[in-house]
RNA sequence: GGCCCCUUCGUCUAAUGGUUAGGAUCCAUGGUUUUCAUCCAUGUUAUAGGAGUUCGAAUCUCCUAGGGGUCACCA
């Protein structure tokens, strides 16, 4: 079983996207299930609807998943299990306020030394619990640090060891009996028996805490780690959002993603179900990479080629392949939706004549208005240069301008076959 | 500050002790094109620095520098 596990307290970045690719990527590959699971167990912080969001996102790049829950539904669940270990002796219960806690922190810390918890409650009776729930008085369950060093494999970053120090007695459920991350995520692996995961780098620290937990749970089952080296520059430029409303695609933003870090790429331009055939998790580098944005046009232009013509056309409103070819002669200055669309909407508005050409581009409409359909431009071109005496730049200019709605651009020979059926439209 | 990780053209990367340090992208130049672009051709640009091991180091070892992460009743 392979999960993602993202929180819906912000927009999901392009990070945490390649981290859904990669677990939805290898499930396939092993031919395993992937699990979605939104971790809201912090009220304060969830924002409203983001994870829908998240799911929408997900289908967007067809990152089908098995079974999708909030990490809330299993409140019970984790109160359950901590209490669990409180009763078996492997978790105490703390009533040191946040307050000195604070204190011990900062002292810590001036002293340029790792803040570790005292064990002041370590030893606290069952009676003194007893009383204390009745008191009212705060207080935490914190789970009791290891004895031995934890040691484990990960598929990217290599051996990693924790000693019990750096583990820590560290709290599991809060002054308002909810559990905390590392708690809630280890024991909901457990639970829905995830056995590979695949995670931001940024996780490396909790992954000893989690494997603690599940070993005092009685989890025994091997679990595989991957961290992924993060992303230099994950900041506003890259944020999706972003990416979609300059007009970059999912295709293109998904292949980018997985060629970071990559060595195994056969070629650089890919599909997801390409990439499923050789994508090799164990060799993406350690090394973090940076996002460029020159390379993202690039990959969207190649798959904007890629395209079916008609559905390209859609993205302007047409549904017309014809629309789509032409769309794929602008590809040749655009990489992406936005600038295509820069290209296109000006052919079918209405022209201004007030211009440089704007007299002859009037002989030149009418001209269009009255003649025949021509099959090639050259027809046509013949057909506009007898009639109006204009002819090679006198000609082209004007006709571009009318037919383009600018100075400049491809061939018109070649954009031709594919606005003729609109000719009445676009020349005027 | 402790611990951990990283460092090859601007960017993504290749080269598992022996290459002229390769490719892609970007950029530049030239050719083609009635325009801009495309296309074709050509070209510039890299082993962070320093020691060591070795016949030979991008590759192994050590030191230095730079970057990142982490040390929560955040996820």
């Amino acid at each position: 079983m392979l999960r993602f596990a993202p929180s819906p307290t912000g927009d999901m970045s392009i990070a945490s996207l390649r981290i859904a690719i990669i677990n939805y990527l290898v499930s396939q590959q092993k031919n395993d299930q992937f699990l979605v699971r939104i971790e809201d167990i912090n009220s304060k912080k969830n924002i409203e609807g983001k994870d829908t969001e998240v799911m929408m996102l997900l289908e967007k790049f067809a990152l089908k998943h098995n079974a999708v829950f909030h990490q809330t539904e299993h409140l019970n669940l984790h109160q359950t299990l901590a209490l669990r270990l409180l009763k078996d002796g492997k978790a105490f219960v703390c009533k040191c306020t946040e307050e000195e806690l604070e204190t011990e922190k900062k002292s810590a810390k001036e002293n340029s030394l790792t803040y570790q918890y005292s064990g002041h409650c370590e030893n606290l009776t069952t009676e003194e619990y007893d009383l204390l729930k009745v008191s009212g008085e705060k207080f935490v369950i914190r789970i009791k640090k290891p004895t031995k060093t934890i040691t484990y494999n990960d598929l990217i970053q290599g051996n990693q060891r924790a000693n019990p120090d750096e583990i820590d007695s560290f709290i599991i459920l809060d002054s308002e009996s909810k559990p905390t991350h590392n708690f809630a995520c280890a024991a909901d692996d457990m639970m829905g028996n995830v056995n590979f995961i695949i995670r931001e780098d940024k996780h490396l620290i909790n992954t000893p805490k989690q494997i603690h937990i599940k070993n005092l749970l009685g989890y025994e089952d091997e679990t595989k780690y991957a961290h992924i080296s993060s992303l230099k520059n994950n900041d506003e430029s890259s944020s999706l959002t972003w990416l979609f409303k300059e007009g970059y695609i999912p295709d293109a933003i998904l292949n980018y993603l997985l060629l970071l870090g990559n060595d195994k790429a056969t070629k650089e331009i890919f599909t997801l179900p390409e990439a499923i055939e050789w994508f090799e998790l164990e060799s993406l580098g350690k090394s973090p990479a940076s996002f460029d944005i020159t390379k993202l046009q690039f990959i969207n232009r190649e798959h904007l080629k890629m395209m079916d013509d008609r559905e390209l056309s859609t993205l302007f409103g047409f549904a017309d392949a014809d629309i789509g070819k032409l769309a794929k002669v602008y590809l040749k200055e655009c990489s992406t939706i936005n600038e295509l669309e820069a290209k296109i909407r000006p052919i079918f508005k209405p022209k201004d004549f007030s211009g440089e050409f704007g007299e002859s581009m009037q002989i030149l409409s009418e001209l269009i208005f009255q003649a025949p359909a021509f099959e090639t431009f050259d027809k046509l071109k013949e057909h506009l240069s007898t009639k109006s005496g204009l002819k090679d730049d006198t000609l082209i200019n004007p006709l571009r301008q009318l037919l383009t709605g600018t100075g400049s651009g491809p061939e018109l020979s070649e954009i031709y076959p594919y606005i003729k059926s609109y000719i009445l439209e676009v020349a005027s």
